[in-house]
DNA sequence: ATAAAAATGAGTAGTTCTACTTAATTTATA
DNA sequence: TATAAATTAAGTAGAACTACTCATTTTTAT
């Protein structure tokens, strides 16, 4: 019995693709396109796919909640996401919502066919590439050029790592044994050094810098 | 001319581990071995090796720390950092700070001569199995069980977005044309779900979700 | 030894956030 | 079409943060 596919993409030219390189493949069987997430939503009440081929970018609803509520009424559906965005916060919340797989649109049908496979057996595929450029962007992402990243000292280090602890002030002037406006300067010299406007903006340029995460 | 390496390691068990390994390696010559960061910097001044194996866990200075200090005063040394840490946060950090090179102290013969080979020659060297357990934890990290993170609502996650963009409240509000009270009340319900006591904390749940970075 | 940088902390004052409770109105969903 | 869930929003009040400026004392580096 092949693999009942359903392919979902609002370009015709994307869908018209995939379905060719499956063509050929006797394990594999296209059933339903859609181009999107009503459609989509709509003809799985009729039929559910073993294996769902779904762009990660349709006009009506977000890649994310489509894959989340279709994960949760039907289950069995596997999820490959398939997509041009390569960015780790796309695949992250995918992954989270109850995708298998991800794919990029320009893959080669063997590695196509091979996720498909792998994915609707359950296991997790991403695209060696994803991963290899999700590694580079954690080891080596900056806001902006190291050279421009402002040093700070050592207390300001020190607080800024007690501040992302979810430590207020006072707490964090008790635990140092310093002054609860000692703190607050430290803090105000942060925001300056560091271009920001609140803790939001220090906890943000504290993931960049690697002191969380 | 073989590759002048120095080791520094607190453990003198983890030392002699490691000088054992090269020693039969004759493009490798271990000259130094300090057991703390005083030592090491001030054999530094007399020497430089070309290769310097890193605990990141030493007791007077901070590995990152250190890695810095050196990194910046001698630039020509190699740092490869060698610990039983294999978090992702440590090895971020000493790779910002320096080093060129990561790897666990349970390392194999091996790979331990061809991360100091590559190193030597400037070539990035992180051991796979960490490359792997990092993506492993970019992928799936959750600080709690998945199915004990409770589900935001639309209205809540279009919230923490505004919020982690380090918008105010005010801000928030004017934009949704809502009440001012209306945003204090979704924060207040995040902080609940999420269980967490500040927008800190939200930031970095935000993390998790895959929201952000 | 001395200049520069870092650390400490007060003054002043406004803004924003946090911690709940209660409740009316929509919207989804069984 | 009930019932639950979500959205909206007010009341009350206190805690925490933000935005500066200025000044003294330590450290650090030259």
């Amino acid at each position: 019995m092949p693999i009942n596919v359903t392919i979902t993409d609002d370009h015709p030219l994307a869908v018209a693709g995939l379905k060719n390189m499956l063509f050929s493949y006797d394990n594999i069987e296209v059933r339903h396109t859609y181009s999107n997430g009503a459609e989509l939503l709509a003809g799985l009440k009729t039929e559910q796919p073993d294996v769902l081929l779904l762009d990660v970018q349709l006009p009506d609803i977000k890649g994310d909640e489509l894959a989340k509520s279709i994960h949760t009424k039907y289950p069995n559906i596997k999820i490959l996401a398939i997509t041009s965005l390569d960015a780790p916060i796309h695949v992250k919340a995918m992954l989270r919502n109850g995708c298998t797989g991800y794919l990029l649109k320009n893959t080669d049908v063997q590695t196509l066919i091979n996720a498909i496979e792998e994915v609707h057996k359950g296991v997790e595929y991403i695209e060696p590439s994803i991963k290899e450029q999700m590694l580079q962007n954690l080891l080596h992402y900056r806001k902006q050029p190291s050279t421009k990243m402002p040093s700070l000292t050592r207390r300001e280090t020190e607080i800024l790592h007690l501040i992302i602890e979810e430590k207020t002030n006072q707490q964090i002037a008790d635990k140092l044994f310093l002054s609860l406006r000692t703190i607050e300067n430290h803090r105000f010299s942060l925001f300056q050094k560091l271009n920001v406007n609140n803790t939001v903006g220090l906890v943000k340029v504290a993931i960049q810098l690697g002191l969380i995460q």
